[in-house]
DNA sequence: AATCATAATTGATAAATGTCAATATTATAC
DNA sequence: GTATAATATTGACATTTATCAATTATGATT
């Protein structure tokens, strides 16, 4: 309809409604202290010197390109990355060569902790629009942590959030039905954008209608299927890849949430460095 | 058929085939290395004096008897805990009213890491048969392995692991037909027994049909179904709860496996303490 | 701007699995 | 031991979602 797409969309990623926050996340120089992360992504409790130690062993990577991957299946873990803007999917290899979408990252967000148990990434990461991360090398991480028993703490709450976050996801999988399940991840979506200070609302995704079906366990043509069976019933309106949300109680319903994805929902403090 | 039921379970439980160790996890007053899950929990690398200390945050707690609670939702987390023997289902609560099976967990395994991030446990956890857990105290842990290195990295080394096996579980429940699943489960269930040194090949599962459908995302009688065709193509011996695993390969065919399960699996030293 | 490739939508049909109902088996309690 | 309840199995049928095929819309390249 509106013809400036990217525009739209690069004002609706940082924020062009109420909440809105002006970052400069693409800037691969900041340091922890100021960048625009910093309040989500840092133990309350961590102080100014320690702040320093963790900023001291980051890398700031030169930013990925759209479809550009981040690690491969199977290549050896050293980091843990953090988003820092942009978007990335991750995915493994299923035997019959389909791929599986295990996730989406966005700002903030953490990315290879699957990887510490066998030292090799389970599953690769690609990026979805242009894309920076933080790399923190895990061994750095550790040595650190050992010092720091606050960062030990956020580090251990963090993973423990993974698999509480998976455990969810599982439930979905298993039990939901199509609706319950797109509902359910626009919801994540719209909740997470929100935490990240951009509306809640009004959204661009930065997924295609294929990734999204495949990390939901449908087809293509159900997921399209339902987003026209919600926009006739007046629950979204959405355009390609930009959703508004209009009736969120409702979508609620039908994901048939307890309330983790509601709007007024915890602390979820989920990020870190 | 053979009519010394719970015989026959013990026996099995504990080793009736090759493979068989002789092991008296019900005694609830065995250091730390003296436990028979010794070699599969520790790091190799926790020496006599820190293990020691390992043993001394641990409280061993009086075993339940079958269905009682070990913890429920939304029970405030205090601490982690090992199965030493029996096992165990955490489950949680849906919206409507039903209960989602989110994990079985036999001994040496661990419950309650999902539990860290929020201070509160998301499910609950039920004694499937008679069964003894050791109790570790997250604060003392935590403590712990401020000091001891090797500890911290185990731990994160675990988080990490359950991490992996709940996005194989949500590859499983969003891409996989019910005789995968099932196929699927068999084989983990087998693997994890070879682990512990019980017989892969012939089990008992202490879990009801129900809870298997419930934890794959299925209806009991499609359960019930897939068993009675394994049973016809000759794959697995069923008579309820007692299983023969005949045909491993294309078990494992069907599973459509990368190899995760194979006999022949990795490390996996997936347990600690 | 035109062309091509990719992504998204829509419809018709088929397959898989859930639901309901009946029966059989096993476990539990008295 | 017998009665009763819980669990498991089996069959008939309904529903959901996948698959296949065709069409439309979008984005990228020249």
């Amino acid at each position: 309809m509106i013809d400036a797409g990217k525009l739209m969309q690069q004002k609706a990623r940082y924020g062009n409604m109420r909440n809105t926050k002006v970052v400069d996340l693409h800037s691969s120089k900041v340091a922890c202290k100021e960048c625009s992360l910093h309040q989500l992504c840092l133990p309350r409790s961590i102080n100014g010197a320690d702040l320093e130690k963790l900023d001291s062993i980051i890398e700031r990577k030169k930013p990925l390109k759209r479809n550009e991957n981040l690690f491969q299946v199977g290549g050896s873990f050293n980091s843990i990355y953090v988003v820092r803007s942009g978007s990335l999917k991750t995915y493994s290899p299923t035997v019959d060569g389909q791929e599986q979408v295990t996730g989406f990252h966005l700002p903030g967000e953490l990315l290879g902790l699957d990887a510490i148990g066998k030292g090799k990434h389970p599953c690769a990461a690609k990026a979805l629009e242009t894309t920076s991360v933080c790399e923190v090398p895990f061994e750095h991480l550790e040595g650190l942590s050992q010092e720091l028993p606050t960062l030990q703490h956020q580090l251990l709450r963090l993973m423990s959030k993974e698999i509480f976050d998976d455990q969810e996801l599982m439930l979905l999988l298993g039990k939901k039905t199509a609706e319950a399940r797109l509902s359910a991840f626009l919801l994540s979506i719209s909740l997470r954008f929100k935490q990240r200070g951009f509306s809640s609302v009004e959204f661009y995704l930065s997924m295609s209608r294929n990734d999204i079906a495949n990390y939901l366990g449908l087809a293509v043509e159900t997921v399209s299927r339902m987003f026209t069976r919600f926009q006739e019933d007046g629950l979204i309106e959405a355009e390609r890849k930009h959703i508004i949300i209009k009736d969120r109680e409702n979508l609620q319903q039908i994901a048939g949430m307890n309330d983790c994805c509601s709007e007024s929902s915890d602390d979820n403090s989920q990020l870190m460095l």
